[in-house]
DNA sequence: GGAGGGCCTTGACCCACGTCAAGAAGCGCG
DNA sequence: CGCGCTTCTTGACGTGGGTCAAGGCCCTCC
């Protein structure tokens, strides 16, 4: 169980077995059921959690007690990676939104793992970088786009299938989490939806997934100023 | 020259002479004069700058040809981290606002020296995810408070200097810049000062430099909902 | 199956802020 | 010193999108 939580884990997958090994000593393996919180703002702890099965969503809570959704984290992916770097206290919660497999690391363990281990420094860095890449066009498409064009931008960054010849995509989570996600609220992003539809871009189906009958115009409304 | 370039960065400064030596082999050092820029995005090298003397601006460019700042680099500030580890082209603009020197880390060099010295991951880990956390800070404020309360917030977090009992801090650039930073407009960025001097709060001098009247009534705008 | 409680959608309203425009105030430069 | 540039401020205006409220839909659980 522990060993598998290391090796499927993108930051520890290109060490040798016998590392992976002694990385597996020193993660903490962890449950929650659905709703369980994994970490709280203002923890004293701090503590890197990688997911192994489940989800975990990751959000901030504002002063009038409406949470704000950061990302939701799926098999592979952490958090926590800022209280452990910096020292700090985390500023959010991270809660489990189903059964969840996690690996808990400790700040003075992993110090040592990568003092010992140089290439999980690296492919952590890698990780951390990605993320705060995303978080920069996030931010920057919050000041100078609007809902529609970030939607198109959304919709496209999603995995797509294809039916019938048209490319349909399924929304990850419910919409009221994806508005969140792209930073807008649930009804400016429905309103956002229909007018796409209206226009043809995009066909609404019933449930949580879309067709993109224009793929074309989509793109340049996601690039457009 | 080079010698004082690494040893005056943090992310080099713990460590040993004969080591900071062997990076400084590294380093490629680089002068820019007022306005030049250091790299731009599309560039197909990625490569990691250090400044050591001087600023250099971080922006992007929308669609529409209008220039997004991102953040002033000051000196032992460093930017690229994300093309470096990540390996894709950057996405902004990195362009000296003064005379200044820099340190010019090429991507493969960097991965060996971390693989040699993991400390050096370690710091770098620190700092990006430091940004991160920034960044994250940013993108939440942004959607949460309005120019008002993130002006205070800003104020507040401005070194403070003190003129006759009452602190003074003194804005690091030109108003314009400090709005961006802002993710503003002058105009909004100057309407909210003005409101605060209006409610007291704050006293405008002549040029950059503001006293705060009342740092509790700033501290509850900062962190009201 | 009925009731309750989430979600989702749509409408009406409003306000913070971005935009446009016009002065004022600095400030380098010949 | 006066010219012209950029920066800053203030006013007037329009609007994207947040908020509030109401109704429809769907699912779960008695």
């Amino acid at each position: 169980m522990v060993d598998t939580c290391v090796a499927r884990v993108p930051v520890f997958s290109r060490l040798s077995a016998a590392d992976q090994q002694r990385i597996a000593g020193l993660a903490h393996p962890r449950l929650l059921s659905t709703g369980e919180t994994a970490y709280s703002a203002d923890d004293e702890v701090s503590q890197l959690v990688v997911v192994h099965t489940g989800h975990l969503k990751i959000f901030r809570l504002a002063a009038d007690g409406t949470e704000h959704l950061f990302r939701v984290l799926g098999p592979g992916e952490s958090a926590g990676e800022t209280t452990v770097f910096t020292g700090q206290r985390p500023l959010d919660f991270a809660v489990s939104l189903d059964e969840c497999q996690l690996c808990v690391f400790r700040h003075d363990d992993l110090e040592v793992l990568i003092r010992q281990h140089p290439e999980i420094g690296l492919r952590m860095l890698a990780t951390v970088v990605e993320r705060l890449s995303q978080t920069e066009h996030r931010l920057n498409s919050l000041t100078s786009r609007d809902v529609e064009s970030r939607l198109a931008d959304y919709l496209l960054s999603l995995p797509t299938a294809r039916h019938d010849r048209v490319a349909t995509v399924t929304l990850p989570l419910a919409k009221k989490d994806v508005a969140a996600l792209l930073d807008t609220t649930p009804e400016s992003f429905s309103r956002a939806l229909s007018r796409l539809a209206a226009r043809g871009l995009i066909a609404i189906s019933t449930g949580r997934s879309i067709s993109i009958t224009q793929p074309a115009a989509l793109q340049a409304l996601a690039k457009a100023e």
